[in-house]
RNA sequence: GCGCCCGUGGCUCAACUGGAUAGAGUAUCGGACUUCGGAUCCGACGGUUAUAGGUUCGAAUCCUAUCGGGCGCACCA
């Protein structure tokens, strides 16, 4: 809908228009400053140009009013258009939203080390990325979501270790030796338990036995993760292994040229020369290459396949990594600019204002499991796509529990059942309603419909800005109307019922959709769980 | 010490990426059910946008400095 503005006036005024939507809807629909920026150059106040600007606009079946007012042009949207619009949406629901972009984007995210089962922190990047996965694909991108699996290095070593301490200690009642790091948790119970019955006790003790342990174990975890990712409505398309792409590193290293030199026994990447501050080792002395390794290869392995951009969504923590990785890429003779790294910050939780406590039994870590069994899947996905994601989130558990209007997911939801109810309630056939003009409307649902056709926009502006968060904003502000209104105004029984309906259909159509993009399905009734 | 992120009502977050009177929720107080779901709605209270300069028609947003917080500064991933 911007967009067929935004070309009108662009066509109109022959330049590029910034087009905003005016603080007050009683202005217009649309607004553009333009007037402000001509002002110089014309050497005219922006009152005057304004004007002229508006004056010249004539009449355009898009609009019903063009009017200048304090230096803004303001337009308001006339109701055939918006009636016109709204009624090929509801006939073409799949495409309401769509925008036919191309481009092949490969998209890693989540990348846990399959060590352990995901927690929070991991939670938000999963939802992060999911919700861009599900914008982006929205608007036509042809995305592939992939996991990196860091199944290779000493996290691997320590796991086997870890595990086999683990089943001497509570499956065996031996006495053992703690080693200041190493994975706990319920998980490794359970497992060491699956790998003595499956394997005998052999397994548990014998320290040559240890690799194979660990490589049986990795895979459980990694079963345990999508199982996690599953509950969370997240899927990937690919998981790459790292300890598979080592084959191809002779191949890789000879690609980086002049990207890597010999010193002290060690391969180095010369990553200063792209701004890192200082060069990094790739390979030891002892010939094990390091974690920047196996990236390099990924990394390579990523580009090869031709994507048009990359995206990589990271803990916050690994910032500092992002230099030497645009590095490797430059050395491959790869486009660094097009891949584009964004961070996911800390998460830290209450509980009725206090901090969450983290349990022993999880191994002090708070698990996305817990949290996705606490508060339910929804409302996680909801919260955690609530926040810039390059901010640190703060929340509490108990909010995303209670069955009211502090409860974001439960207010919108609401909106969207109020919706059912009242089309179930109506004698009216669904033809007769599609067949209704959305004409002489009063202000507030006019207003009402206007916001449930920005849904495109919102879903533009949000994958385009990677800011996910603003799809939830918007959510919340179409149902606090779509309440405001229901509250103001009578449907069911008026004259207007056939119309009204047709503009509730409208404000369901964008709840539902807008809450699909985040992986959550519009109740169609509220149920009230039992206390 | 260096680098990255951040600082907005008591609390949790917005603000169309430089635009009109800085908006929501929560908390507190006060209202609205003979009507489609009151799981809702309305009102009041609450702000020098951390501080100080600068850039311009215009700044929460950009620049500089200071203060405060988080994260990083591995041949761990």
């Amino acid at each position: 809908m911007k967009q067929r503005v935004s070309v009108l006036l662009k066509a109109q005024f022959e330049r590029d228009v910034v087009l905003e939507k005016p603080k007050d809807r009683s202005f217009g629909h649309y607004a553009t400053p333009i007037a402000f920026s001509l002002a110089k150059e014309l050497r005219k106040s922006p009152m005057v140009i304004a004007d002229e600007l508006a004056s010249s606009f004539g009449n355009h079946a898009m609009f019903s009013a063009v009017e200048a007012t304090k230096g803004y042009i303001n337009f308001r949207l006339s109701e055939a258009f918006m009636d016109e619009y709204a009624t090929w949406a509801l006939e073409n629901e799949t495409l309401f939203g769509h925008a036919e972009r191309e481009g092949r984007i490969l998209l890693e995210f989540v990348s846990a080390n399959p060590t352990g089962p995901l927690h929070i922190g991991h939670a938000r990047g999963a939802v992060y990325g999911d919700t861009l996965l599900r914008l982006g694909r929205r608007l036509g991108y042809d995305i592939t979501a992939e996991y990196y699996v860091n199944d290779a290095g000493n996290q691997i070593d320590l796991l086997g270790l870890s595990l086999q301490l683990e089943g001497q200690h509570s499956v065996l009642n031996m006495e053992v030796e703690w080693p200041e790091k190493y994975y706990r948790g319920e998980y490794m119970t359970i497992l060491a338990e699956e790998a003595l019955s499956a394997f005998g006790s052999d397994i548990l003790t014998n320290p040559d036995r240890q690799k194979e342990l660990a490589l049986w174990a990795k895979d459980k975890v990694m079963e345990l993760i999508v199982s996690d990712l599953g509950d969370a409505n997240i899927h990937f398309d690919t998981f790459v292994s790292e300890a598979s792409l080592y084959d191809d590193w002779d191949r890789v290293m000879k690609k980086l040229g002049d990207g890597v030199f010999d010193s002290e026994g060690k391969l180095w990447l010369r990553s200063t020369e792209y701004g890192d501050e200082k060069d990094r080792v790739v390979v030891r002395e002892d010939g094990r290459p390091t974690y920047l390794a196996g990236d390099i290869v990924y990394h390579n392995r990523k580009f090869e396949q031709g994507f048009d951009h990359y995206i990589n969504i990271w803990g916050a923590d690994h910032h500092g990594y992002i230099a030497r990785v645009k590095a490797a890429a430059r050395f491959l003779g790869y486009d660094a600019e097009k891949l584009e790294i964004l961070l996911s910050q800390m998460v830290s939780l209450l509980k009725d204002g206090e901090p969450y406590k983290m349990s022993k039994r999880a191994g002090n870590v708070i698990l996305m499991s817990d949290i996705v069994e606490e508060i339910g899947a929804d409302a996680l996905r909801f919260i955690f796509a609530s926040k810039k994601s390059d901010t640190a989130l703060e929340f509490d558990v108990e909010t995303l529990k209670k069955q009211d209007n502090s409860n974001p997911v439960y207010y919108v939801n609401y909106a969207h059942a109020r919706i059912m109810t009242m089309l179930s309630k109506s004698v009216l056939e669904t033809e007769t309603i599609m067949a209704s003009e959305l004409k002489a409307l009063h202000a507030d649902a006019d207003a009402l419909l206007f916001e449930a056709l920005l849904l495109p926009e919102v879903i533009e502006d949000a994958f385009s800005s990677r800011q996910v968060q603003k799809l939830p904003d918007y959510l919340k502000s179409l149902a606090a109307r779509l309440h405001k209104f229901y509250y103001d105004h009578r449907i069911i029984g008026t004259k207007d019922e056939a119309k009204l309906l047709k503009l509730m259909l409208m404000v369901a159509l964008s709840i539902r959709t807008g809450l699909s993009l985040m992986g959550i399905t519009a109740k169609d009734r509220m149920v009230a769980d039992e206390k």
